[in-house]
Order: C-alpha cells, then sequence, then structure tokens
DNA sequence: CATATTTCAGTAAGACTGAAATTA
DNA sequence: CTAATTTCAGTCGTACTGAAATAT
C-alpha cells in the first residue's frame, strides 16, 4: 500500500513542493515566476500563447501570473503591433535581477530535497524519471 | 530548468496521479477511498483519529471520505461504548468487495505507468523514492 | 467563415488551518 | 482544568474547463 510506486511518487513530489514553495515564499514568490521569467530570459520575449507552449502553463493561469510579475515591475505587456491579438512579455532588469534571486532559491532547495543521495543516486533518478514522463 | 529534479518530480507523480484518478473515476472511486479501505483491511477496525494516523490523511478530510464510503455501504460508522468521543468505522462486506475493485484498477495503473521502466529500474526508482522522503 | 489570443469565472483532488462542540 | 475526538467552513498552489470578447 505505502510501496506503490504511485504513492510514493506523490508523496516525494509533495515533499518537493513544499521545499520550493517555502523557499520562494520567503521572497514572496512562487513556482510560476520562476518558471515564466527562466523562459522568458531563456528565449526571448513572447506572447502568453507562446510562453504556455514553452513552460506547459494553461493560458488562463497565465494571465494571472503575468498579472504578478507585471504587479512587480518583473515583466511589462505591450500590446503586438504585428498582431493586435498578441500582448508581448518583455522581462525588465527588475525581472532579471528577480530571475536570479529565485533561481538561487531552487537550487539551494535542490540540494536539500537531494541531500539523501549520493551523486550517482541523483542522477539516476532524473534518468528514471525522465524515462517515465510521457512524450511531450 | 526543465531538468530540476523537483520539476521532474512533480510531472511524474502529477502524470501518475493523472492515471489513478482516471482508474478510480472509471468505476466511481478517488484515491481516499483506496486509501481508506486499505488500511482498515490491513488493520482492522478504528476510529477516524487512529485512521488519520494510520493513513497520514487530515481529519477534516477523513470526515468528507468516511460520508462518501458510509453512504456507499462501504464503511459503517457508530459510536465506540467505552469511548464516546470517538467513531468506530468498520469495513462492511460489500467494502471488501470495493476494496478488490480498487485495488485492481490501482495496480493496473502502476503497470501503465511503469511501463517505461524495466523490472530491475522499478526497483531502483522505488528505493530512491524512499530515500527521498522525510521520515515520518 | 474558421482560427488564434486574451481574459474571466469556475472546478478538481489533495493537503491543510482554525474553530466549535462533545467527551474523557 | 487539559487533552482527544469529531465536525464544519474555509484556504492554498497547481492544473484544468468553458465561455466570452477581440482580432487574424
Amino acid at each position: 500500500m505505502l510501496d506503490l510506486p504511485s504513492w510514493l511518487l506523490t508523496q516525494s513530489a509533495l515533499h518537493a513542493q513544499r521545499l520550493v514553495a517555502d523557499g520562494f515564499a520567503e521572497v514572496g514568490g512562487r513556482g510560476y515566476h520562476h518558471r515564466l521569467l527562466g523562459m522568458l530570459i531563456a528565449d526571448g520575449p513572447a506572447s502568453q500563447a507562446e510562453l504556455g507552449r514553452r513552460t506547459g502553463m494553461h493560458l488562463s493561469d497565465m494571465v494571472a501570473a503575468v498579472n504578478e510579475l507585471a504587479a512587480g515591475g518583473y515583466v511589462t505587456r505591450a500590446p503586438d503591433p504585428a498582431d493586435r491579438r498578441r500582448n508581448v512579455i518583455t522581462v525588465t532588469d527588475e525581472g532579471r535581477r528577480r530571475a536570479r534571486t529565485l533561481r538561487e532559491r531552487a537550487e539551494r532547495i535542490q540540494d536539500e530535497l537531494l541531500a539523501p543521495l549520493t551523486a550517482a543516486e541523483r542522477e539516476q533518478l532524473t534518468v528514471l524519471l525522465r524515462k517515465l514522463l510521457p512524450p511531450r
């Protein structure tokens, strides 16, 4: 019962989510901010729909997350002159600093999460989880 | 970014939860029912507080889950004569049949979830996840 | 016309909080 | 008195559904 892989998976994911959420909460952020800013910095400005494709986030959640990031001055939301249906989301300088803060937090938490594992085991886990995931 | 262990963990747990939830939904059940009936059968009748300790469920969710199981005739809820604060939850014969159905579903889904892994890899995954979990 | 984009309101299951009422 | 138990009403982050409004 407590050995079912799906149960172990759910429990360890919950544990990980708690660590990450707590770490982000200490600086007033959350997971979606990290994901969004990271993607914007890696692949450049994009419409909300395009960001949804990149991050796997739903567009309805995108609206709220972009609202929050824009309210903090971390991104700007400007209509695309070439296609007026679109908002172009662009990360600001303050957004880059913010992303750095969130990334540091995230990494510190990975270490805490993976503390019980050796380096080889961490690599193993990553490989196994990637095999498990359905292709996207 | 998409290689962070916490992210991989969250994604594969979500994948697993979807498989399990869909499997249970096909027979009109959900995860809490499986957990609760399984524990009742394994360790015998108990108060709701005791069941919460066994399963890790919160007592507020326990109330709702026991309501649902009692409505389906899968468990009975009777006051404990020895301590009138307590309700003794007991699984019925129909509850045992129900548990069998849910367990079958759960196992079929484990196979689907673990399909991409060899038997050795499945064992590895279980070991790694158990190491990751905080001691309870 | 169909399609793409943005937005809002609401739902889902699991985990959790706070408080009231009852009994030990 | 404190402590345990049950119950209810509500929140949370993440993911999702459905529909409206707008523009291509």
